[in-house]
DNA sequence: CACTCTTGCTAATGCGTATTAGTTGGGTGG
DNA sequence: CCACCCAACTAATACGCATTAGCAAGAGTG
């Protein structure tokens, strides 16, 4: 439907017959010419003259048929509603890979997944659509792990933004969730908790198995708990938060995810109690809150340095383009002290 | 430098091998078959039985280059900083973009690289790697004339977004600046201002332009003037609000820039000479503050529904791809009455 | 039985670029 | 003076797929 052809775009067949060379030649100005054949100055600038005049760009598609680089990184993302809302943590990692990819003179493509259309998962060989690019970014919580090995093992240069090891040759730069989450618990200990609840979604991402190894190592000489919800709307409720009041827990930590459900339903559900931190209790988040959701008080958590990632990301994404091996990032998450904690209530010391 | 590929890959020819029939068969067992050449059910079946087994993907590049057309909307802006500071207005229409490409089974591709790299204005060429694209969306304040001119008489699709009528045949979606204007402006009258200011940008992009035509529409029995800026961070001082304020002012409005300077240096200035809206004067922003910049209340002005002329943009392009003329687009904003307006103070009744 | 139609496929070609294997015309060396 | 080389190109081909123009075999007409 939309595949009109346009003779308004020049080929290099085009431009060669303008200077008076084959288009080989023009190929070989151009393009790089690894070979060094030795082009005269005078005929490199006819050609030169006639591209600008033709307004000659290449396409990218012949030249990546040509098994040749495009300047063109990709960034995929495996969640289905990939950019319609805005309270996904991709845009502002996006600021970082923008940033850098024109640091570097890459253009991005956005893969926006789906072109089945709609909100749904992505289709089953979106993921294939990558390969028009040199090399691809992906975001994603969950990843499909068998087209993603696909790729991988044809050596198509990958990046995963966020740790992911179920594939062992895939790249990846990542936060250090699980220091930064110690750093956050042991914040809520020092202050005097010592029972403290971890809620967090239940599936087993990366990203929330190294928040709750954290939260374990920061917890010291307190006593934890965690609480995995598969529907936190609904399985977070006043009565829960009253009842873990009720058996002594002071302190309330919640993982950040791609769509913040949990801080959502915990937050929610502590405002449902008609408790407030941090008076009555203390709350925390492995994480930033939600930006569209606006509170008035700073939350206690740590920030991702989203876009230091982004950058990271495209370093190494062109390392791998370059032929080595990129070295490992770990970002390390800067402590937000916020205002939802503080030491537990009066009547509820050990 | 970059993009060795590995040849892993199965192609048709290999499915065809495998199931006994030629490329052809495969090319159109696997491919739309637009054409309706009749396949007999057991040879389509022997062909995706092959597919599976080899694990065939159709190489998008190849896909392409055979189609003539390559699925990619390009974002172009002018804007000098175009991705380093999130504080210009792109990201927000961006959502929109996204969204919308994504409902159409498009993919974007972002020009950022511009070849020149670095936070310098793009270079020459760099509007002609938009060819790449089967279409794209401009964004910028300001234009350059001439290469664009080239593109749209080559009959390169192109949809800018934002009113730009210096070009005849380019094609845009735009905010009602005029109606937003006159009705924040009509606010401030209302409620009892006489003598009003509006601060804008020394030049003359259309943006200003409407927003200027609308401030004096909405002026009706008051009496404005207006105050051109060329630094905007040099021009108002705390003096120069002092010396308005003197002379009756009693209001002030900016117009929004994709910097935001002006209000910038507007909010400063006030807030520098000591004085606070609503109570000492009242301030109005022909649309909205920065995001970068937090502030306590919330600014009288109006909304431009940004991914919603995102959506708009989207849809225009592919009408033009798609061989029709593009409806025109004039989004209303949503007035926003905030809380830096109020009446004028007491003693300055006329 | 000579003929046209259909059905179900295939051979050939083009898309735009990169690369490999030449080709030409003018020196050089021996 | 001739074989040889070199500089400066060009012709030809591959890349993987879509598409167009066939083509063989059988079914249907008159």
């Amino acid at each position: 439907m939309a595949g009109k052809i346009r003779r308004g775009r020049p080929r290099q067949a085009e431009v060669a017959k303008l200077a008076g060379v084959s288009q080989t030649t023009v190929s070989l100005v151009l393009g790089g010419n690894k070979q060094g054949i030795v082009i005269q100055e005078a005929t490199r600038q006819r050609v030169l003259e006639a591209a600008r005049t033709l307004g000659y760009v290449p396409d990218p598609a012949a030249r990546r048929l040509a098994a040749a680089s495009n300047n063109l990184l990709g960034v995929f993302s495996f969640t289905a509603t990939f950019p319609t809302d805005p309270a996904h943590s991709y845009y502002p990692f996006l600021v970082g890979v923008e940033r850098e990819a024109a640091e570097r003179g890459f253009d991005l493509v956005l893969f926006t997944g789906s072109s089945s259309g709609g909100g749904r998962a992505a289709a089953p060989g979106a993921l294939e659509r990558v390969r028009l690019a040199d090399g691809c970014l992906l975001f994603g919580r969950h990843v499909p792990t068998e087209p993603l090995r696909r790729l991988v093992d044809d050596g198509f240069p990958l990046v995963h933004v966020g740790r992911r090891d179920e594939i062992a040759e895939l790249a990846w730069v990542g936060a250090d969730y699980v220091a930064a989450s110690s750093e956050v618990v042991s914040h809520l200990v020092a202050a005097g908790h010592r029972r403290v609840v971890l809620v967090r979604e239940d599936d087993d991402a990366p990203a929330s198995t190294d928040r709750e190894r954290g939260f374990r190592e920061g917890l010291a000489p307190a006593e934890g708990s965690v609480v995995r919800v598969g529907a936190p709307a609904d399985e977070l409720t006043a009565e829960w938060v009253r009842a873990r009041r009720a058996e002594g827990v002071t302190a309330f930590v919640a993982e950040e995810t791609d769509t913040g459900a949990v801080w959502r339903a915990l937050h929610a559900a502590v405002t449902a109690a008609g408790l407030r931190a941090p008076d009555d209790l203390s709350l925390a988040l492995l994480g930033s809150p939600p930006p569209d959701l606006p509170l008035a008080t700073p939350v206690t958590g740590f920030d991702i340095p989203r876009a230091e990632l982004g950058t990271a990301a495209v370093r190494a994404l062109t390392d791998l383009l370059a032929g080595q091996r990129p070295g490992a990032t770990l970002a390390r998450c800067a402590f937000r002290p916020g205002a939802t904690s503080g030491p537990p209530p009066p009547g509820e010391s050990p």
